[in-house]
DNA sequence: ACGATATTGTAACAGAGTGTAACTGCCCTT
DNA sequence: AAGGGCAGTTACACTCTGTTACAATATCGT
């Protein structure tokens, strides 16, 4: 998931880590500068604000999240480290970002950062990626709040924020966030959540319900109850297909 | 709207339209390519697909939609004259586009595309505007679909789809698309959109219900129904913000 | 023009999810 | 150790939406 806000994946892949080139890749860009901590809770900036910096996140996760009118509230994504905040956005942040945990970041001017991008054309390619990367998982949040059940939802949560651990079959899932932020990003009630967390716990699917993470005790079954979606990931497709058109009616 | 599809906006906005610039805008890399037509229901390419070109959509109507594997479909946006198609996509598109009403569209290679954009730093700025545009629509769908009722669903659609349209006070809005791609599109069935509809008729903010538009009588009705969202379209923000953070627990 | 088919509208019912509120457990303060 | 605050859970009544079924209407093909 991290949503709205450019996933790294590949990121620096290890190797030739030392900053030899001028810009290696994107990351490379905050390599240099100072660390910047927020406590939980602590905003980074604001919906509406000025945009003024690109950040990396060092550490920690965040959550970036828009208020409704009338004080509803959605999460559109939480932040993990080597995922980047700001890239997509016009003269003004599109959504307000706090920390959930302990936070390091580091900021580059945004005007420098569009300069750097706009001369080279490798780090152009990998804002490109990213961007890409960013829509896919908009769409994927689309997808999920649209025409998924509780159920769908949290299974899907668990798979999403299990990302980077390992694949066993078994797992404890981290979840530094409290009921609310999960409930505001699937777009239901913590009453909700707390209940289908306890449904999953009874039907053996996790473990009875810890406050700041999930064991998961049968993934499979899990991973049959998120499914739906990813309806089949996309085998070249075996059938012809008629692409072009006659025009009629 | 248009959510996954680079809406255009600003796109040519008349004046100088002469191609005596080898390529003024993306828009100018469609106009001499042949006008492809494509029936009602007509399929342009399909989820998954190699995503081999690019199009511009000249006349008509398109809806993008996903599949889950158990039936399910997602409409992740609807593209209208001016909207680029396959833009955002990785190797193999994202979704499957379908022609609504009677279509004319322009293709462009991909390769060819991504040339020349890399060619020309003021198409990529073009190219990075509607990639952001895109992003912004995706998650206003996100947010949409979330946490809002059905009849905010209908009276943001209604306002969404008279973009273009003159601002008067009523107004009629085309509705190209069926009563099942709109329930597609907002996460609900055909029914609910029917009793809201018919409820939002009976209220007298429309209408009584049109196959194929909906006439708006009362459009500042409308606007506070489907408002909650665009909380303040974002005047400077008055308050000063604290911007960095102490590092604590 | 006519009938078949697809689309849309209406109604009754069931179910999932919500909202309110009470309750538990935990952490922190005093 | 007692008290307050907060996050999370649970229970219950209620609301909205989905489901199912059927009627009405439009569309299409012959």
């Amino acid at each position: 998931m991290s949503a709205q806000v450019v996933p790294m994946q590949e990121g620096r892949t290890g190797a030739m880590c030392s900053q030899a080139l001028p810009v290696a890749d994107l990351s490379s860009l905050f390599a240099r500068r100072p660390v910047e901590r927020f406590a939980p809770g602590q905003p980074v900036f604001w919906e509406g604000d000025e945009a003024t910096h690109i950040f990396e996140v060092a550490d920690g996760m965040l959550r970036a999240l828009r208020l409704l009118g009338d004080g509803r509230r959605i999460i559109v994504g939480f932040l993990r480290p080597g995922d980047l905040l700001g890239v997509s956005l016009k003269e003004r942040y599109l959504y307000t970002v706090e920390a959930v945990s302990a936070v390091e970041l580091r900021r580059f001017p945004r005007r420098r950062f569009e300069d750097e991008v706009a001369r080279h054309s490798h780090l152009q390619q990998q804002l490109f990626s990213r961007l890409r990367d960013e829509m896919t998982a908009a769409q994927d949040q689309a997808v999920l709040l649209s025409r998924r059940s509780a159920e769908e939802k949290l299974a899907n949560f668990f798979l999403m924020m299990r990302r980077n651990e390992n694949c066993t079959r078994t797992a404890v899932v981290d979840l530094p966030m409290t009921r609310l932020d999960i409930a505001d990003y699937l777009g239901m009630t913590i009453e909700t959540v707390s209940r289908t967390i306890t449904k999953l716990a009874n039907s053996g699917v996790i473990a009875p319900p810890e406050r700041r993470s999930v064991t998961v005790l049968k993934m499979e079954t899990l991973r049959s109850l998120a499914d739906g979606d990813e309806s089949e990931h996309w085998m070249p497709s075996p059938m012809p297909r008629a692409q072009y058109a006659f025009a009629s009616a």
